[in-house]
DNA sequence: TCACCTGCACCGCTTCTAGT
DNA sequence: ACTAGAAGCGGTGCAGGTGA
């Protein structure tokens, strides 16, 4: 399946800029989330900090080193501390390594159906803005079947083995191992038929954090 | 259509460097 | 050590693009 190019707005081979680049960058994006989470436009940053808009568009993207002064102006008109804009960019990157079998086992919605959820990973509150959780789910003889999860975010399915009957909305998709299915999960959708088992599928959610 | 944002051309100040 | 020209950098203003 190929999907139209200006939908997909990462690239996955892209290259980290110099370092001396990222450190302006990583201030800009500060910048620019500070004023996003006042609701307030560079125009009226602009008339609080007495600089231009097009200074502040160079600063938010990082096209130019703010001088000291211009970063007290803006750290003034955000109520923030000067420090919060280098944040972003001393702040260490976590990663979560787990071993095979080492993940944690869940007491999810879907426990009660007697479906197996194994947490894969976990980061909390991170800088992107969004939550994922990867879980590994395991569906036996004795799981019941019920097409009743309903929540926030985006999930992807990714069967590893066996095969299941898996409703989404008002569609009912089969699933093998080896497919994908990709959804919406503020629709109701769970496994409705139990085609072979035992069945395992990658289960990633991902969701906007609250801010 | 309009608000918002970006990018470009340009200005002025500061710093660097070479010549004396 | 002093000076003058060059280069770099922070900043402004404005035209044009974009999305609601």
């Amino acid at each position: 399946m190929r999907v139209p190019d200006p939908i997909l707005k990462q690239n996955p081979h892209n290259v980290q800029p110099p370092r001396e680049k990222v450190l302006e960058v990583a201030i800009g994006r500060a910048v620019r989330a500070f004023r996003k989470r006042q609701a307030i436009t560079v125009a009226e940053l602009s008339a609080a900090t007495g600089l231009s808009s097009g200074m502040l568009s160079k600063i938010e993207n990082g096209n130019t080193s703010p001088s000291l002064t211009t970063l007290q102006a803006l750290a003034n008109a955000l109520s923030v501390p000067l420090s919060a804009f280098f944040r972003g960019f001393e702040d260490s990157r976590r990663a979560v390594h787990t071993r095979a079998g080492a993940g944690v086992e869940t007491a999810r919605a879907g426990t009660r159906a007697g479906h197996e959820y194994t947490l894969l990973g976990h980061i909390g509150a991170n800088t992107s803005g969004v939550i994922v959780e990867p879980y590994l789910i395991t569906l036996t003889s004795t799981s019941d079947i019920f097409p009743t999860f309903q929540h926030d975010g985006i999930e992807t399915i990714y069967m590893l083995e066996g095969a299941v009957d898996y409703r989404h909305g008002d569609e009912v998709y089969p699933l093998r191992a080896g497919d994908t299915l990709h959804f919406e999960a503020d629709a109701p959708h769970g496994p409705e038929g139990l085609v072979e088992l035992p069945a395992r599928y990658l289960s990633i959610i991902s969701y906007a954090q609250e801010t």
